[in-house]
DNA sequence: CGGTGTGAAGCCTTTCACAGCA
DNA sequence: TGCTGTGAAAGGCTTCACACCG
């Protein structure tokens, strides 16, 4: 049922969930696994062991209620509530996630932004502005912020993660292209733009033909 | 030896890359897989084995040599000659990349940049100018760009591909929201942003600790 | 009948443990 | 002696195949 689900169903339940809200905005009321696998690029059998280890939302011989799922699904990974996010490191990266309008769909409203650039300090971006680092933890901790977004150059990277640690961040994501450590009731992910285009760059020149994908499973680098 | 690296090893090897290039900075000459394990936050024993299907580049009782390990990963990943890259789409996260210093510095140069929108046409943007979408086939082709970049709306990311595709591009990197779909001998990858935070948002709420990474194993989208 | 839920098989990845070489 | 390279073990993920239910 539920006791813990396994990271690579995890990394997959966003997918579903986009699928499905695509699916009920044009009023598909219902979807087997086969329509959901077509939908996602996921193998059919992968879809029903994903959504079993949920619980038993789907109909033998129907499918799965679309706006059921979407619900269970949007529960299990805890968007139905909001989540205040701070963004640190306001170069175009900061910009593009700053303005990114699938974080306020899912409930990830940005609440704060940090720069040590001294020309950036008040500049407004979305909803707030743009605060000196040194305002970092105070910040943070008033506004609740729970998830970090450090888009800073690799230098201060670690220093910035261990601020948002202190500020009481829980999760934290990672842009810089360098290795950071944080706590381990601390989760962390990294986005790392060009190892992605390096991975790419393996299986051009080798003509072969299954990059992965971003998302599949793995050991985040943890502890301090 | 080499007759084919798992998806695993190629999508570490990167991060091998980076560490030996700082420690070639600092002059470290040679590196244990102790060393380079501690660098990267990957086991030691996963060090060793990764690098044992490139060859025996180490030596027993020393480690291994920096530089020539360098050359050695370059080589597989086929970083040792220059790509030609096109994004599509010069919002902020165009932006971004065609600014981003560690593609440059890994032989990827940004040849051409294309968008919708007659605002922008004729804007520079690193070494080039941005140009109509109309002319990415004629202009990929002349450039020889191997490797496309999508930072569209979702909407237009498969008629997108598909002109990349067209024009000869035989990787694609894909950061819209939305699956796409390319013949088997084009190699796809994609970054997903939002659900990078759903991920996160998962393991901050269920107050589990391991979150994964972002470039683990698993299959890509592939076919048409 | 159609499609879910799931044991079982197969594959891939990680980790262990140690033989063997510099 | 120190550290690599690698069989073997362990664990996890994907895919298959089908019992079973609506």
């Amino acid at each position: 049922m539920n006791p813990r689900i396994p990271e690579a169903t995890v990394s997959r339940l966003p997918v579903y969930l986009r699928a499905l809200l695509e699916a009920a905005e044009t009023h598909v009321l219902t979807l087997s696994s086969e329509a959901l696998a077509e939908r996602t690029g996921v193998n059919a059998a992968q879809v029903r062991k994903d959504l079993s280890h949920l619980g038993s939302y789907g109909t033998r011989g129907v499918g799965y209620d679309v706006e059921y799922l979407v619900s269970q699904i949007s529960r299990h990974l805890g968007l139905d509530r909001d989540r205040r996010v701070a963004i640190v490191g306001v170069g175009n990266l900061g910009q593009a996630l700053a303005h990114y309008h699938g974080f306020p769909a899912r409930g990830f409203r940005i609440s704060a932004a940090f720069d040590a650039d001294p020309e950036k300090i008040g500049q407004p971006i979305g909803d707030t502005v743009i605060r000196p680092v040194e305002e970092l933890v105070s910040v943070v901790r008033r506004e609740n912020v729970v998830i970090g977004l450090i888009t800073t150059p690799p230098a201060v990277a670690q220093e910035v993660a261990d601020r948002l640690v202190l500020a009481g961040v829980t999760s934290i994501l990672n842009f810089a292209p360098t290795l950071i450590r944080v706590p381990v009731h601390v989760a962390l992910r990294k986005v790392d733009l060009a190892i992605e285009l390096q991975i790419l760059s393996y299986y051009e020149q080798s003509s072969a033909v299954d990059p992965g994908t971003h998302d599949g499973g793995g050991l985040a680098a943890m502890g301090s």
